[in-house]
RNA sequence: GCCCCCAUCGUCUAGUGGCCUAGGACACCACCCUUUCAAGGUGGCGGCACGGGUUCGAAUCCCGUUGGGGGUGCCA
């Protein structure tokens, strides 16, 4: 085991993988690597009844996805934080019995109650000094001892706390079970965490933790708060309203390189003048120091384009091979016996440029594996409103019935000799042949579509179109 | 209300007192290339929130204002 640092990355398990949880996994996993040090994994919830086991599976498969396996030497865990709860309740009682904490057996609706009355909001630290027993439906509060309390963090320098505007929190619920800042800190304290490197959203607690550390006898760890991901309207990123799922865009074909790459560039940014880099280079150059303090939107476009870069890097073999998923899926709009790998694998290189996600690759192939293509009516209409469309139509038919040479070079040289004759070019000419044929007016270049669907699914087509006319 | 954080092109960022006439990327626009659409190439548009200081000099340091965000649970 390594004697480096010891990173946690502890997710509370709600059936998906948030992107913003994925970027603060991804912080820690860098500077483990570059560190020596180790990633522990802890799935944060002190209600067992909330640790679904798929939920955890699926952080954990969403974490490989990104590369951060779990049978990687640095990797450590999961552990569950609702194991530990003995642990809790006894470092709680250790601080009642110092008279570091007290119990006190105000109702919620009574805290309130008092707050109202003197205007003063939060707990006023009623019992305090009444010197109460432990007893059902009393919690634990601890003593927040006068002064102030200075966090120290990585990305934000000091920050302090006026103790007085912290009120006597919980540490025990009524039923004696732990609450998570408790619970959060002696997990910590257990598996020697060194450093906590969470979303900002996690600030206003930090001094309470820091108190509970010193209270409980040891060093708080290095604490690094990193900004919130926000939506279009400056909002931390919501389940309800963003799409926040990881795994929906492994699903749609986002790949996980480029997602690591885009993730790493939101309040960050590598040295020199190119976003797009190899993960090494992130792991060399990535310090919490350099973190951005400001909110960062995530840009779904922005992800699209990087992605788009990460597809067209890939060797022509790879890309197909990465297709492989999305033309075996469900989503796909022709019959999976009907799908040929190998007018694919002919077709490919033309689809890997026009593409940005896989999702994207079966609508651009699609007319090879159906036996009608579906016709986009407005592009018909365009493609099919001049007069000379169906003439065009009708002697390329022809000549495809004689044609002996049937590849993209001599079918373009026979349109060319149509195109010509009527003085017209081919960007117009292609028109109504593309949309006889593939049923849209884009797509991968014409002639080689052709080559590939072959000279009777082109033929029988080009008939329809005709007599459609 | 109270506490805390934040503020450079539309967006993500570079920038740590002179290299800034503020650099790059995404998006957008134009042109080139071109069988459509992409890709690629070239160029363009566009920003230091505001007001005071400090300094020979401020995007950079300080104060204030404004504007955003987060936290204020017997949730995590």
């Amino acid at each position: 085991m390594s004697n480096g640092p010891r990173y946690r990355f502890a997710p509370s398990p709600t059936g998906f993988f948030h992107v913003g949880g994925a970027r603060t996994a991804l912080y820690n996993w860098a500077l483990t690597l570059r560190e020596g040090g180790t990633f522990v994994l802890r799935i944060e919830d002190t209600d067992e009844s909330r640790n679904q086991p798929q939920w955890t599976q699926g952080i954990i498969d969403a974490l490989a996805w990104l590369g951060i396996d779990k049978s990687h030497p640095q990797f450590e865990g999961p552990y569950f934080q609702s194991e530990n709860a003995a642990a809790h309740v006894e470092a709680a009682m250790s601080l009642y019995a110092e008279g570091r904490a007290y119990f006190c057996d105000l109702t919620p609706d009574q805290v309130q109650e008092r707050a109202k009355a003197s205007g003063k909001p939060g707990y006023d630290g009623f019992s305090r000094d009444r010197g109460l027993e432990p007893g059902p439906g009393r919690v634990l509060r601890f003593r927040v001892p006068e002064g102030e309390t200075i966090v120290r963090d990585l990305v934000r320098g000091e920050v302090r706390f006026d103790n007085a505007t912290i009120e006597d929190f919980v540490l025990l619920r009524g039923n004696g079970s732990p609450m998570f800042l408790l619970a959060n800190v002696v997990d910590d304290r257990i598996m020697r965490i060194t450093h906590v490197v969470r979303a900002e959203e996690h600030l206003p607690n930090t001094p309470k933790q820091q108190m509970l550390w010193e209270a409980l006898g040891a060093a708080a760890p290095t604490w690094a708060h990193v900004p919130v991901l926000v939506n279009e309207q400056r909002k931390k990123l919501s389940k309800r309203r963003d799409k926040v799922a990881v795994e929906q865009y492994r699903e749609e074909g986002i790949l996980a390189d480029a997602m690591v790459n885009y993730l790493m560039t939101l309040g960050w940014a590598p040295s020199g003048d190119t976003e797009i880099v190899p993960w090494q280079r992130i792991v060399d150059e990535f310090r919490l120091e350099d973190v951005n303090h400001s909110p960062a939107f995530f840009d779904i476009q922005k992800l699209l384009a990087f992605n788009g870069e990460y597809i067209r890097a890939m060797a022509v073999e790879e890309f197909v091979q990465c297709c492989q998923p999305i033309l075996a899926g469900p989503q796909v709009p022709w019959h999976p016996q009907q799908f040929d790998k190998e007018k694919f694998v002919a077709m490919a290189e033309l689809v890997q440029t026009r593409v940005q996600v896989l999702a994207d690759v079966p609508a651009m192939i699609d007319f090879l594996f159906v036996d009608t293509p579906v016709v986009d009516e407005a592009a018909w209409t365009k493609a099919t409103k001049d007069s000379w469309a169906r003439d065009v139509l009708v002697e390329m038919a022809e000549a495809c019935e004689v044609c002996n040479d049937w590849s993209a070079a001599n079918l373009k040289t026979i349109l060319e000799r149509i195109t010509e004759s009527r003085q017209l070019k081919l960007g117009k000419t292609q028109a109504p042949v593309r949309v006889a044929v593939t049923g849209r007016s884009v797509g991968p270049p014409l002639f080689e579509s052709l080559e590939v669907l072959g000279r009777e699914s082109t033929i029988s087509r080009l008939r329809a179109a005709i007599a459609r006319l």
